[in-house]
DNA sequence: AAACTCGGGTGATTACAGTCACACGGCACG
DNA sequence: CGTGCCGTGTGACTGTAATCACCCGAGTTT
């Protein structure tokens, strides 16, 4: 965890979830303090290290798991053992919130890609504020419609045959997701590892890495640390993205 | 259209929507007879040919699709203009329903695959009567849920690097979702053209053709007629497509 | 300082699915 | 009736991404 925490509220550091902290994310931001109160004292903060397990797929997960710093991803596997990977959560972001629906159970594992600070919120208490709360039913709704239209942008992606354009693209999805930044420049912070975009797009390591170096001789990107990546042409990237050029 | 349509609901025949027809559909049955014949009269009845447009992707669809007969499918393109296919609608379902949560756009094609004949409600007048309807709400949340569920699954498909075992995991699939039938047999009804299981997971449909070559001479599975499939060997195909056998 | 791990980089080899080309039967339709 | 389309079946060829094996450097642990 490199960079400082500005404005750290209280809580974290004794391992209780105040009423504040909970405020801090903007889908229970409208609760009224009272309801905020009474979920805080039902909900239990829990860090995790890298590659730590947030959510267990199949179980009847009891609880929303809501970020509120580091990085998760959402992975399943498929039967053989592969890893799949699915979408990220950034902070100020949750998960495990499909069973807030259907009672049913988690679809997918969440994993921690960094080490990561979460607030546990039971799903049941979570659920009778949302029944009672129209407007966050709303949201919730809203939120669970945003990942399929997600989910089908991703899967749309798998269907590319040509490889290289399948990693544009998704470094394209990457970067409108992050900020635009200025024409003619733009950067990734924090961008997914190599084995982390080939589970993503169902490619092997090695075949990342190789696109990512023809990308980087042509000085279409430049990795600026490890935690940077530059993407000098975005313009170049976009079209190869849209396969209006081949790399 | 082959198939005789039993107890045929009144409307049909003179392309009007009846509250009766509304009522056919599940989700709608609970609702009072009185907002079933206000959004009869706001509904429209409209009938495709097979490879006929029924949503289009990115337009403001302004109606949801309700399926009363025949069956439709969700598709999207790549960029490159290949075809992916997402998810079927069988009669009773609906399509087209992102909007109501979040009053987005479409974000796929829906196409029908056989001739179909559906009814279009006013997105926004449905958001009306679901807003003011918790219980409505209720159940198009779990659907969106369950969609998510299936789309996961359906991803997690596409990882499998063996190509049979694709195959047969997806044919596995469309096995449970319609009849199971007894133990020792079992069948899929109308099952996808090769060309359709081709798109659904990323194969060219030569490869479909010749897994369905062996499983047939192997005797998993066997074609009668057109619209039938029979499995005869259900376990051998659950061992091929959880990865317990090669082919 | 050695011993790790982890992310990234590279070459040689090879299996294998896509592509192309064509053939065949059924069925709808004028 | 012939004509055309559609779904399916097959062979030959080939491009290409996976796999394996290895290397390197930067951080960390001990």
């Amino acid at each position: 965890m490199p960079q400082h925490r500005r404005n750290q509220p209280p809580g974290i550091e004794h391992n209780v979830v105040t009423p504040e902290l909970l405020s801090t994310f903007p889908i229970l931001k409208p609760l009224p303090h009272e309801t905020l109160s009474q979920l805080a004292t039902l909900s239990s903060l829990r860090k995790f290290a890298r590659r730590g397990i947030v959510l267990n797929a199949g179980v009847e997960e009891e609880a929303v798991c809501f970020l509120f710093e580091g990085r998760l991803q959402g992975v399943d596997f498929t039967i053989d053992g592969r890893e799949v990977g699915l979408y990220f959560v950034e902070p100020g972001d949750f998960c495990g919130d499909l069973g807030l629906f259907d009672h049913g159970t988690q679809p997918e594992y969440v994993i921690a890609l960094t080490s990561a600070v979460t607030v546990f919120i039971p799903m049941d208490s979570l659920r009778e504020v949302m029944l009672k709360q129209p407007e966050i039913f709303k949201v919730l709704g809203q939120r669970l419609a945003a990942r399929l239209r997600q989910m089908t942008r991703q899967r749309s992606l798998l269907g590319l045959p040509n490889i290289s354009q399948r990693v544009c693209c998704q470094l394209w999805m990457l970067l409108e997701a992050g900020e635009k930044g200025g024409r003619g420049a733009a950067m990734i912070s924090n961008p997914p590892t190599h084995m982390e975009i080939a589970i993503m797009l169902n490619l092997s390591r090695e075949t990342v890495t190789r696109v990512f170096q023809t990308l980087q001789t042509r000085q279409i990107v430049k990795r600026d640390g490890p935690a940077c990546l530059l993407i000098n042409d975005p313009d170049t990237l976009k079209a190869l993205a849209e396969g209006g050029q081949e790399l």
